[in-house]
DNA sequence: GCTTTTTGGCTAATTGCATTAGCTTTATGG
DNA sequence: CCATAAAGCTAATGCAATTAGCCAAAAAGC
């Protein structure tokens, strides 16, 4: 029986490919070696189980968003940097709707951790831009990323239901923020 | 062989709540038999299939919410209203966090449409204080619903990783959004 | 190059879940 | 009270995740 070449990375790039067809939820073992022409039980060389093989995803796709979200703020600062980061936010949960939500996993291991850095980093840095520092940075990083996360989350999910363009609402959200940014209270709410 | 007594409406409450304990992900038909002291095929006499349990359970989700935040805005308006309905949407995250993705579940059929717009009413609501309407109540509501589910689901998924309270995010969070309100051009931006 | 060890395929088996079919009993309606 | 509908049940089916163990391919060592 010749090797298949499997190894952890193809299996779960190939997983990640039929995410993008079936979704998160819907991602068997069953399918997945049916894809790459194997048994099923041979899956489990390279991958000890089926959540740890969502645990890969979550991790491929949280680079990838970091990698997005890096290559967008690349040359950039302050408001133009909030823009790009945003739609570079957007684009790659466009780009991959049915893998996105594996972003939202906390990290565990050390990996993972490192690339949700990335991601959380890309956000603070644009913070500098903007005067803002310390605790405030915190919050304000929250903020956008509360923002993103859940204009994308809902817009993926068919939440947004009028007659009204996500693009417009999207960038009016971004102006938004862009606002709020500039106006952050310089001194730290002792609320 | 008495009957148990059940009914659609049972069969839902009783997924609520083991989903309260399990999550949704978790939720199976055996353990909700178990709970219910029924065979498990029983539960097809009340419920059509495990998918048309997590349909319900969205309904009675986004209902509690919807109440929960009608509740919240009842006697308020502007700032206040705004500061109240938020609060309360971070509330019931908090009281059923395991429930609440419910809640994202795009709407189908009549009754989970009314209930997912009594949602989306209340914040639309706030808006009249702020003087907000038309097309940019539309985008800023999506901007509120965007903030406030994408803090309540970094939040609840543990993904506010810095010794920052959230508590403190969160206001800082509603703070921005009512300047950002506040501050909303007047005329609709042709962007 | 040959031998030994490791790795990666496979089949068979197990467990658990969702669901269907059909029988029996309970409750409801006339 | 009788007939019908509804709601229990057991048995069966199919699928998914996983384990055990065998065999062959590839890698490592001499």
């Amino acid at each position: 029986m010749p090797r298949a070449g499997l190894s952890p990375d193809v299996v779960t790039a190939e997983a990640a490919a039929l995410a993008d067809e079936v979704g998160l939820d819907d991602l068997t073992f069953a399918a997945l070696a049916a894809r790459l022409g194997v048994a099923v039980p041979s899956l489990y060389k390279h991958v000890p189980s089926i959540a740890a093989l969502h645990r890969r995803l979550s991790v491929v796709a949280t680079r990838e968003l970091g990698e997005a979200l890096a290559d967008a703020a690349v040359g950039r600062a302050g408001p133009d940097a909030l823009r790009a980061v945003a739609d570079a936010y957007r684009a790659y949960a466009h780009a991959r709707p049915r893998l996105y939500p594996a972003t939202q996993r906390p990290p565990e291991e050390p990996e993972h951790v490192q690339v949700a850095d990335r991601v959380v980093g890309s956000i603070f840095a644009i913070l500098r831009g903007y005067g803002i520092e310390g605790e405030d940075a915190v919050d304000a990083t929250r903020m956008i990323r509360s923002a993103l996360h859940g204009f994308v989350d809902i817009e993926r999910a068919g939440g947004f239901r009028l007659a009204r363009s996500a693009d417009a609402s999207f960038a009016r959200l971004v102006t938004a923020l862009d606002a709020g940014l500039r106006a952050w209270p310089a001194d730290s709410a002792k609320e």
